[in-house]
DNA sequence: CGACGATTTGACTACAGTCAATGCTTGTGG
DNA sequence: CCACAAGCATTGACTGTAGTCAAATCGTCG
């Protein structure tokens, strides 16, 4: 099988703490920043310039660095312009609970700007580049690119319909339907980003972290995977998924992509007959 | 015991189906809209004004009645004027998950403007009132009043805070912790909205709806709470809940309000030790 | 009184957790 | 180039928390 070279997980930027290719081609770097808010508001030519100028202050981040801390002071918004990362909450006991992965291009910490401070940790899953936007810059942005901020809006509407998915999954959907569900909403994600190739999408979680997503422990996280391999539904190796049983493991999982398009056109009709049509 | 005549949950207007006081005295009614953006912004006479109209259309709601079904079109913004409501999704097998609690005075359906859809259903737990907001109506508090729109932006960071919480207790927290952290948390939101007197706060929930809040059985959630009375942590009778071991409570399942509070002061310091201190 | 919804309780089951050992990769330094 | 260590993945045996099934009781409202 290939050895998913092409597959590189988001780390096109940083090797060993060193950012190589920062600023290389359109399909690296801040790019992905502007294809990100291209898919909920249109952008003006002074809009794109201010968030360039914004995401070419990045500053390049080793793989599984922890780049904010919970509870820890903080007053920026911040913008991961490569790279893949994950916001977890570490509980007195020491378990931990990932909250949401991001992938290039996504904003991040906007609850500090609300409550000053960071509700949950985020550390990098590869390696990367984080731009840090001071509250002041944000400020300028509401007054001088309102289309940004309203970007911003949407998104922060698209995080809690995905918010809601995973509530859905932890408190109702068994062990093996649960881990099918994020599979297919990662790479879904992953799909909609561009970041997917033909042989599967980058994948650069570890079993932990997936146990960490789903609240289920490492064993059980690895046993349903290994039963999905044997049902030859998906393929994860080399940090890269594919998912040949696309169809039959949505089906079993309920698995339906609504809630991450929401550029989506509305299909009318009637609710879903399971649900009782009282309104 | 008295019988928590003046604890009554929220069924300030209705009755029966059928408005009663919808514009009473200034503790009734839309006040509760006002006092909520107060929470988040400073407002104009004008935005309160305009606030107040949007208020005043709202129509009355029977307890349990279904107000948004998910998957319908919708393309609305709505107000809970008055009562209490849950946000719910229903699987296929017919399992429910409750998503959030509604209290008096509450924006719902921000989601649909961005959909053009519902993405949950909306249930009354008590007798309320309901204003829709068009979509036109949402674009003219975009242009006219802003405080508004900024009031909306910051509930959702509120809102997404609440989720996260519900995240860790699903993914990581047994079955008796995770049901002391919801009924901390309603307390707690019920003081910050001024709902709690002084023998309890309003408690509509039935423990169905608990056990669909939290992932858990009706089985299992009336052991627990059968085991907090006997500890008598809790008091929870005639559609009120009283929590005389506050402090026990909070501390068994590591309940911080600190999320429910974004207008607190940051407390600086370091993160707490049982977070690797990376960043 | 009778009916319905809500709550309570008991007996049994099972899904996922716990504990522990082993195997496999990957990266590092001799 | 190989030895070694560290992190990650895999597997087995056993346990326990919460789920399931079922019935009884309580309470409120016609």
């Amino acid at each position: 099988m290939q050895p998913f070279e092409t597959l590189d997980p988001g780390r096109p930027a940083v090797v060993a703490g060193m950012a190589r290719e920062a600023s290389a081609g359109p399909a690296h770097g801040s790019d992905a920043i502007l294809r990100r808010f291209a898919r909920f508001v249109t952008l003006t030519g002074a809009d794109r310039r201010r968030l360039l100028h914004l995401a070419g202050t990045a500053t390049p981040q080793a793989a599984r660095r922890t780049v904010l801390t919970e509870a820890r002071p903080c007053d920026c918004l911040h913008m991961l312009v490569a790279g893949w990362a994950m916001e977890t909450r570490t509980l007195p006991t020491g378990e931990r609970q990932v909250l949401r992965i991001r992938l290039p291009g996504e904003v991040f910490g906007a609850e500090c700007l609300a409550y000053g401070q960071a509700l949950q940790s985020v550390q990098m899953l590869t390696g990367g580049l984080i731009a840090r936007i001071p509250r002041n810059a944000v400020a300028d942005l509401r007054v001088r690119h309102p289309q940004v901020v309203t970007g911003l809006a949407l998104m922060g509407l698209y995080e809690r319909a995905v918010l809601q998915e995973w509530i859905i999954g932890l408190g109702r959907r068994p062990a093996w339907p649960r881990i099918a569900h994020l599979l297919l909403e990662i790479d879904e994600r992953c799909r909609l980003s561009g970041l997917a190739r033909p042989a599967g999408t980058p994948f650069p979680l570890k079993q932990r972290d997936l146990a960490d997503c789903t609240g289920l422990t490492l064993t059980t996280v690895n046993r349903v995977l290994a039963d999905m391999r044997r049902r030859r539904l998906i393929g994860l190796r080399a940090q890269a998924l594919a998912i040949p049983g696309r169809d039959d493991l949505a089906r079993a999982c309920g698995f339906q992509p609504r809630y991450l398009r929401p550029d989506l056109a509305v299909a009318p009709g009637p609710a879903p007959k399971h649900i009782a049509s009282v309104g």
